[in-house]
DNA sequence: TCTGGGGTCCTAGGACCC
DNA sequence: TCTGGGGTCCTAGGACCC
């Protein structure tokens, strides 16, 4: 076997059970963002029929009958809980790719000894977080590997080579179960007759091909322990940063929807910093609810392109709030905006211009250094821009948010004797 | 009343080039 | 009657992931 995948058991559920064990063995939920949606269930939460992104006013009574303990997500704990793991994972494994907050495959070629009971033991031993894994030849096979492993006690599972065993095995696994098939790949699969993964596995490659995509083709052949998908061990450059929040309420007024532009340009600008990033262009978006019927949806984007690359914060400000102008329509009731920052270039060789001084394409450096690092110091919004609002009205709902145990002085766990 | 956020990749079609 | 061939780049939209 040479892929592992290790995910962590309903992640953002055990992070708010590692600091506070009353919850062990109560249903627990996490909410996403402005506690819209279920995003996270604790094994008694599912057993009590909560799905997944469920939006929770749909379950908001289901929940308080059966005394559902329920959080808003706390990114900053989450967040760091996963560095936690996965500096552990790499420590038995260096060649690890981290896939996401919660998972991450490690590639055993050159680690074939390794015992997959002990990570499972000391990562639960030194961060207090439940993980399963899955071993088999691909990834996709370890994703298969993984959901059995979760239901097994052990929590530990290693997929049979070949012959019946798998066949039966993945005989049970559904479509739409499949690391890469989502609900239209499923639907279409179905209506040809292919339920399982292993019909699936079977199916031709031309047809898969054709009507799956290459995309497709790879998952069919991983099924068939022909590895497709490698494991990336560099993280890859990123190519776009988003910075977006629904509003708390709802936003008419300009003035709102400038600050929040203001805000996410604020934040986005010091992520592209952080990653030593230049921005090309930049798109501001606007929308009004989806899900209103008495109004008519309206939703607009608009692009500008920076003069020359630049991680600026006030060269980026200037940009988005002319893109904004552009895009405002009279009348509607916001209920989210954003921006997305693309054509990402590396900070460090920057093309510049022969006719402008250093500052103009750079900025105040010694600036924006010095707020970076007071608010990376002394917490995030310590210093920030004045467009971005002081009252901020429009920011985001997060009511039950347990405290950042780890990373905030004034936020750490207190034992009374 | 109340419905997340942040990404990636692929494909088709149009514009444009010689 | 009959109207090339081969390529690149960009964009929008779709699908997927956690």
């Amino acid at each position: 076997m040479t892929v592992a995948l290790v995910d962590c058991n309903n992640f953002y559920a055990s992070c708010e059970r590692v600091f506070n064990p009353k919850l062990w063995g109560k249903p627990v939920v996490v909410l996403s963002n402005n506690d819209g949606c279920v995003v996270a269930r604790s094994n008694e939460a599912k057993a009590l029929g909560i799905k997944m992104g469920t939006p929770f006013f749909q379950v908001r009574d289901l929940a308080a009958k059966q005394q559902v303990q329920i959080f808003s997500s706390n990114y900053t704990l989450y967040g760091d809980m996963s560095r936690r793991v996965m500096d552990i994972l790499s420590s038995f494994v260096p060649d690890t790719e981290i896939y996401s907050i919660d998972e991450a495959f490690l590639s055993l070629k050159r680690f074939k000894n390794i015992d997959p009971h002990h990570i499972r033991a000391t990562v639960k031993q030194w961060t207090g977080i439940p993980v399963s894994i899955g071993l088999a030849p691909t990834k996709t096979l370890a994703k298969v590997a993984n959901s059995i492993a979760k239901k097994s006690s052990s929590g530990v599972y290693c997929l049979p080579e070949e012959g019946k065993e798998l066949e039966a095995l993945l005989s049970k696994i559904e479509v739409e179960d499949i690391w890469g098939i989502g609900p239209q790949r499923a639907l279409f699969l179905r209506s040809h007759g292919i339920q399982t993964a292993q019909e699936l596995r079977l199916c031709n490659d031309h047809w898969a091909r054709k009507h799956l995509s290459i995309m497709g083709l790879r998952t069919v052949l991983e099924l068939r322990g022909i590895p497709c998908i490698p494991i990336e061990l560099a993280p890859a450059t990123k190519k776009s940063i988003t910075s977006s929040l629904s509003f708390g309420q709802k936003v008419t007024a300009y003035k709102e929807l400038e600050e929040s532009v203001s805000f996410h340009v604020a934040r986005a600008a010091e992520k592209a910093r952080r990653y030593e990033l230049a921005v090309e262009a930049l798109v501001v978006f606007i929308q009004t609810s989806r899900f209103r019927q008495d109004k008519p949806y309206y939703g607009n984007s608009q692009t500008a392109i920076l003069p020359y690359p630049t991680a600026y914060t006030p060269d980026l400000l200037r940009a988005a709030l002319k893109a904004l102008e552009g895009i405002y329509r009279e009348g509607c009731e916001y209920a989210k905006a954003g921006v997305i920052f693309t054509g990402l270039v590396s900070a460090k060789c920057l093309q510049t211009n022969i006719y402008e001084s250093d500052e103009t394409f750079h900025g105040d450096q010694a600036l924006i250094k010095a707020i970076d690092q007071i608010n990376r110091k002394k917490g995030r919004n310590t210093l920030f821009f004045g467009s971005s609002g002081i009252d901020r009205a429009w920011k985001m709902r997060q009511e039950r948010r347990s405290p950042r145990y780890t990373t905030q002085w004034s936020e750490i766990l207190t034992v009374h004797i």
